[in-house]
DNA sequence: GCAAATCCTTAAGATTTCTTTAAGACCCGG
DNA sequence: CCGGGTCTTAAAGAAATCTTAAGGATTTGC
């Protein structure tokens, strides 16, 4: 359950955003200017704000600016046609993304749906120096978290560190016994089987068809790999 | 779906690019220095970077000639105006391009297409240390993978094992014997006739007309080699 | 601490892929 | 044109991987 505060002036604009933003993962909170926007984030734990630029009281921007000090919470400017300078400097400035007037309802939930999807899995959506990618798969190593193609998969301790093996080392070949002997960090004793069978269930979790895998690859008589490339 | 990594010291900037970026077929990566962005290169399949040439710790001058020395990927240099010098000394080192601060969302979109377009035209292939190459015949021993023309090949563990053998010892006869101790690590018991199979299978791999060896050539009463030039 | 849920391992049979065997055809040099 | 070396083909045999299920270990939540 996220909450979203849609700020605007507008009493309009408001209602037209909620019913957009009607969803049962969505808990909606509402502010007439910036300044009621900053109680409400300050009481509540906003997960994303929707901001129009033009507001009295405080706009858009000032309440960005005064927002990032504390916050990097993901922000959307909602702005006018035509108001292209204020859109640049609030991007400069620190906000996320921007939707304009008027509204496209597919758009808005697209790009709240990102936007939160960014910040809530990836930790305020930096892909960066700890997250490995091949294809659709994501492994972030600082939150332990796995997407595919966006959607989160929930792997097993096991699981996550063969895969992560796998990806650190894209394209190259690990037998069972060394996969084992990198994983459990002891001697293979016998049963690479083991093995065979948390491959098994990693390629049920991020491969369409298990027995048509598009990421981890067996070469014949020599073991397992992740495939990058095509 | 292209790999693009943004770097630059100013969040604000890398906000901005990442939006005026914002792309299905992208997939955007952010580094806040050099040393970063060489670690995201590192673990990461990147296709395009974007480099602030004035960043702390490594500019981006510096982390593009560290980059060149592994791979050809395309640079695009962030200058602020009046950086001529350093933009030329850029250029000159490598880089594929450049932009001038402040961006216009319009040439970044169509310079990052252009840059891109230019490398996946081009061909990326870069050979590494573990790759053996002879005439259209690649050998990866890391991958564990064999290309022929560039189409990938599929072997069988012996097969490979033998293709391997004659690769590294390009010109060299070696009689079936001799291929049967070094490959199965075992005496050559009776059955040399069991290479002269795999060898007819190699060939039918990686020959175009297996009657017609280019590339394992048979050496009458010797054995067999890889022939290396015309 | 205890119970429940989750996860890891083991095992065995099924399946796929690879290797070897064997027999005859073919090719080269003398 | 004859003999030994090489090639080809098919099919049996061997090996590796896959799959599934179930028991035991570990972790989690209360």
């Amino acid at each position: 359950m996220y909450n979203i505060l849609i700020c605007d002036d507008e009493r309009d604009i408001v209602s037209a955003l909620k019913i957009y933003l009607k969803d049962d993962n969505y808990r909606l909170f509402e502010a007439a200017n910036g300044k009621e926007a900053l109680e409400v984030i300050g009481k509540n734990d906003i997960h994303l704000a929707l901001l129009d630029i033009m507001m009295p009281v405080m706009d858009g921007i000032e309440t960005m600016v005064k927002l990032r000090e504390q916050s990097n919470l993901p922000v959307i400017l909602l702005t006018a046609k035509g108001e292209d300078a204020d859109k640049v400097l609030g991007l400069n400035l620190g906000a996320d993304d921007y939707i304009t007037k008027p509204f496209n309802p597919a758009e808005v939930q697209a790009r709240v749906k990102s936007q939160l999807r960014r910040y809530m899995q990836l930790g305020s959506g930096r892909i960066g120096g700890d997250t490995l990618v091949i294809g659709g798969v994501e492994l972030d190593d600082k939150a332990k978290v796995v997407t595919l193609d966006g959607e989160s998969v929930s792997l097993t301790p096991t699981e996550y560190e063969i895969l992560k093996l796998l990806m650190q080392n894209a394209n190259q070949v690990f037998s069972p016994k060394e996969i084992y002997a990198r994983v459990w960090k002891d001697a293979p004793l016998g049963s690479e089987n083991t093995v065979a069978v948390h491959i098994r269930h990693l390629r049920e979790k991020i491969e369409i068809d298990p027995a048509a895998p598009r990421y981890i690859k067996v070469v014949w008589g020599q073991g397992y790999k992740m495939e990058r490339g095509k």
